[in-house]
RNA sequence: GCCCCCAUCGUCUAGUGGCCUAGGACACCACCCUUUCAAGGUGGCGGCACGGGUUCGAAUCCCGUUGGGGGUGCCA
């Protein structure tokens, strides 16, 4: 058993792995990695209902994806707030017990009007001194003691809060269940958590938790608030508004280390000039102390950068495998059985260099599994429109009929000839033949898909579109 | 309303009182390379929110202003 520090990390339950989520993962977990800690999985939610374990897959198998395995020494858990339903009673009436909690029997409605009849913000301890005990319709409140609580976050430094700003909150509901807040303090004394990392937005309620802590007679955690990431209007990533989901980047064909690194450098930067760096040295070199303070924007471009540098960066054996799901996906604009591996991965290098993600390749050479690829009108009557272009159109064709040896070299050399001939340069007369065999102006090396196409193809082609 | 947090190029960041004429990356622009498009190379554009202090010296420390964000539920 490990006597490291206990991080817990509790992904909000709303049905997929949010990005923020996954950053605030990768700190847990580059943390417990070099501290010799443990990253503790929590799925938090009272309410057992709504623990849906097809979600909980879900989740374990992105943070795998993210390179946390749940088969690793340092992962424990799933956990389930919800088995941990007495405890959170239990604490609860120690609470009540010892008077550190009330019976309120006020409605929403009577706290407004008071509220507002006072001119103060929310409940005013009107039920403190009733000395009200457990009953239908009442509701359990935290006696929120006077002076103040100071919370040391490992990020921010010291914050203090008055205690005459925070209300006395409600610890269980009028039907007995209990607030998120007590569960959750209650979950992680009982999991021994000592560092708390989590986004910005809970560090509001951060000295209510630590109240409870104390009440409950325990060593409050280490807490550290990381910043928020935020969209082009700087507002909280939300899922509605904004493209959050880890599984749909991946989806996407985003390479899980350039997410991984790109999630990294908000908020936080490797040592030195470089951004792209591998997790070994993130692991080694992440501190809490040294992450930033203010609220970083997403942004989907520089991820794509990302992803399109590591791309580049893997074998080309490793860049076919990656691309299989994406070749082999329902939505490939090729019919299935033209598919040829072979002629994939004698295209696969020009193809890396042109993707910035697994999801664009399909584009980039449809031409070659297609039975006839579309060729676009305007694209065509341009082309063909320019000088010298059906004569070098035609010249080519016979030419390619002809040619003894079918390569790159051959194919390349014999059209610079046929376009020096007619007075272009290889620009101008490689665009026919491009638009014929591909259907567009623009698109991989033009020579390596004739080669691969084979000769019949090309012909065939050259000369359909020839023949209107 | 009240409470809390934040503030360096458009964006992500380096910077912890002199190494800053503020460094890098993405994006953008130009050029080079080039069979198109990419990739790659070179260069360019562009920033310390504002006002007061403290100090010989401030992007860096303090105060205020402004701006942004978060929280404030019998949600999680």
């Amino acid at each position: 058993m490990s006597s490291g520090p206990r991080f817990r990390f509790a992904p909000s339950p709303t049905g997929f792995f949010h990005v923020g989520g996954a950053r605030t993962a990768l700190y847990n977990w580059a943390l417990a990695k070099r501290l010799g800690g443990v990253f503790v999985l929590r799925i938090e939610d009272t309410d057992e209902a709504r623990n849906k374990p097809e979600w909980t897959d879900g989740i374990i198998d992105a943070l795998a994806w993210l390179g946390i395995h749940s088969d690793d020494p340092t992962f424990e858990g799933p956990y389930f707030q919800s088995e941990y339903a007495e405890a959170h009673l239990a604490a609860a009436r120690r609470l009540f017990d010892a008077g550190a909690a009330y019976y309120c029997d006020l409605s929403s409605e009577q706290i407004q009007e008071r509220a507002k009849a006072a001119g103060i913000g929310g409940y005013d301890g009107y039920s403190r001194d009733r000395g009200l005990g457990p009953g239908p319709g009442r509701v359990l409140r935290f006696r929120v003691p006077e002076g103040s609580t100071t919370i040391s976050d490992l990020v921010r430094g010291e914050v203090v809060f008055d205690h005459s700003t925070i209300e006395d909150f409600v610890l269980l509901r009028s039907n007995g269940t209990p607030m998120f807040l007590l569960a959750n303090v209650v979950d992680d004394m009982e999991m021994d958590i000592s560092l708390v990392v989590r986004a910005e937005e809970h560090l509001p309620n951060t000295p209510k938790q630590q109240l409870l802590w104390q009440a409950l007679g325990h060593q409050p955690p280490a807490w550290a608030h990381v910043p928020l990431l935020v969209n082009e209007q700087r507002k909280k990533l939300s899922k509605r508004r904004d493209k959050v989901a880890v599984e749909q980047y991946r989806a996407e064909g985003f390479l899980a280390d350039a997410m991984v690194n790109y999630l990294m450098t908000l908020g936080w930067s490797p040592p030195g000039d470089r951004e792209i760096v591998p997790w070994s040295m993130i692991e080694r070199e992440f501190r809490l102390e040294d992450v930033n303070h203010s609220p970083a924007f997403f942004d989907v471009k520089k991820l794509t950068a990302f992803n399109g540098e590591y791309i580049r960066m893997m074998s080309i054996d490793d860049f076919i495998a990656a691309c299989q799901p994406f070749l082999h996906s329902s939505d490939v604009p090729w019919p299935p059985d033209r598919f040829d591996a072979s002629k994939f991965a004698a295209m696969a290098s020009v193809v890396q260099s042109r993707a910035s993600t697994l999801a664009e390749v399909p584009a980039v050479i449809d031409f070659i599994f297609l039975a006839d690829p579309v060729v676009d009108e305007q694209a065509w009557a341009q082309t063909i429109a320019a000088p010298g272009a059906r004569e070098v159109l035609a010249d080519v064709t016979e030419a390619y009929r002809a040619l003894p040896e079918w390569n790159v070299a051959a194919l390349k050399d014999t059209l610079e000839m046929i376009g020096e001939r007619h007075g272009l340069k290889k620009g101008k007369a490689q665009a026919p033949i491009r638009v014929a065999i591909t259907g567009r102006t623009v698109g991989p090396p033009l020579f390596e898909a004739l080669e691969v196409l084979g000769r019949d193809e090309v012909i065939r082609r050259l000369t359909m579109v020839a023949s209107p």
